[in-house]
DNA sequence: TTCGGACTCCCCCAAAAGGGGGAGCGTAGA
DNA sequence: TCTACGCTCCCCCTTTTGGGGGAGTCCGAA
C-alpha cells in the first residue's frame, strides 16, 4: 500500500511448517510487511514476542505445548498493546469468542484468500478488528444463548468421554444429582435432544475439546 | 538427488491457499521436482490430472465440492496408474484406511518437517508406499478390530445427530429393535461405554464426520 | 452348494437418562 | 445491603438405553 514509512514487521505463530512458509512467501510479496520472525508454539511464540516486538502477531490456535489462547493471554499480559490475528481452520464460534476475549484484534480462517490476509493485516496494524465474516455471524446467532458455565463444561466434558452421570459425580466429587442438575441446564443452554447430541453441539461449536 | 533426469513432475489439490504456496515454494527449492498445477477441490483436481498427467500427486482430504477420497477414487479408476500422497492434519485411522483402499500411495500429516515431505515424494515416485509412523501406529492399533458396517455408520450418524433409536428407526424405515440391535454392534466394535462415548470414539477415529 | 456376514426382527429385564418441581449456600456486584 | 448467579442437593415419575438371549432372510464368496 504505502510505498514510504516503515514496513510492517510480522511473527508468524504456527506448527505447520508448510503454512509458515507460505505466509512468508506471501508477506515476502507485499512491500509493506516484512516477517521478521517464526515460532511452532506458544511458549515459543512469547520469547519471541519479547525479543522482536513485532507490529502484529499471526497466530493458530491449536498447537502443542502451549495452545493459542494462552499464547495470546501471555503476551497481552506482558504487551497490553500487542496486535495479535488469529488465523485457524474451523473451530467453531467459542473459541474464537475466547480469542477475542483473550485479546485478539482479528480472527481469520485459514482457507481464506491473500487478499483477505493482507488487508486485515494493514486495518489491524491500523488498530482497527477484522473478524471473517463466517465466524461472525455464527458469533451472532449464539450471542442471546447463556454460555455453559465451568462446571457444566466439566460435566459435559466427562459425559464426552463415556462417563455415565453416578461416575461423573465420583469423578468431580458431587452427587449424582447435581450431575443430573448441570446436565439438564447444558441440554436446555445447548438446545440438545440429548446427551450425545449436546456433546456433538459443543464439540462443533469448540466448547470442549476431544 | 539425482541432478540429472526429468523433473517429478508434482499436481497440488488443496483448498488452502496459504499452504498451496508453502508446497510451491517447498517444491520450487527442489532441483528433482516441480509443480505444474494446483487444484482447490477434488473436481478441479480431476480435470488437473487428466490434463498435466503429473507423477506425484499431494491432496488433502477435506475439501468442498469433492472431497479427496472420492478425488482419490475418480483419478485412480481413470489411471490406475497414479501415484497419490494424502497430505493433510490429523483426521482419524479410518480415514487414512479409507484413502489406503482408494489408492492412495501416501498419507501424511501436514505437521510433518519438510524433508520428510520430499522424502515421501521421492520415495512414492520410486514405487514404495509411505505413511506417517503416528497414523501407521494408530492403524496398527485398530488391525484387529471389526470395523463398522454401512448401516452401523448410519445409525451411529443418526444417533450423533441426536436421535433416540425410536426416531433413527422412523428415519431409516428399519424397527427399533433392528436400531438396539446395530448400537449393540456398535458399541462392542469401538469399545465404548455408552452411545455417547460411541460417538466420540468415532468421530476422533474419522468413522463418521459431523 | 454351502458358509459367512450383513441386515432384519423379537423377547425380557435392569439401569440410566431426562423432565418437572423445589431449595440452601456462598460470593461477587449493584 | 440486597440481589443475581453459580453450585450444590433432593423429590417424583416416565422414557430410553443397554445387555442378554434367539432367529429369519438375502447375498456373495469359496
Amino acid at each position: 500500500m504505502s510505498s514510504t514509512g516503515s514496513p510492517i514487521r510480522i511473527l508468524v505463530v504456527d506448527d505447520h511448517p508448510l503454512l509458515r512458509e507460505g505466509l512468508r512467501a506471501m508477506i515476502d510479496g507485499q512491500t509493506d510487511m516484512t516477517l521478521i520472525a517464526e515460532a511452532e508454539d506458544g511458549e515459543h511464540a512469547l520469547q519471541a514476542f519479547r525479543e522482536h516486538r513485532p507490529d502484529i502477531t499471526l497466530m493458530d490456535v491449536r498447537m502443542p505445548t502451549m495452545g493459542g489462547i494462552d499464547a495470546i493471554t501471555a503476551i497481552r499480559a506482558e504487551f497490553p498493546a500487542a496486535r495479535i490475528i488469529v488465523l485457524t481452520t474451523y473451530e467453531g464460534d467459542a473459541q474464537a469468542l475466547r480469542a477475542i476475549k483473550a485479546g485478539a484484534s482479528g480472527y481469520l480462517l485459514k482457507n481464506m484468500l491473500r487478499k483477505e490476509l493482507v488487508e486485515t493485516i494493514r486495518s489491524v496494524h491500523a488498530g482497527r478488528r477484522r473478524i471473517s465474516a463466517d465466524i461472525a455471524s455464527e458469533m451472532a446467532e449464539h450471542m442471546a444463548d447463556d454460555e455453559l458455565t465451568a462446571r457444566e463444561r466439566d460435566v459435559l466434558s466427562q459425559v464426552a468421554a463415556g462417563n455415565a452421570n453416578k461416575e461423573v459425580a465420583a469423578r468431580l466429587g458431587i452427587s449424582e444429582e447435581t450431575v443430573k442438575t448441570h446436565m439438564k441446564n447444558v441440554l436446555t443452554k445447548l438446545g440438545a435432544k440429548d446427551r450425545t447430541h449436546a456433546v456433538v453441539v459443543a464439540l462443533k461449536r469448540g466448547i470442549i475439546d476431544i
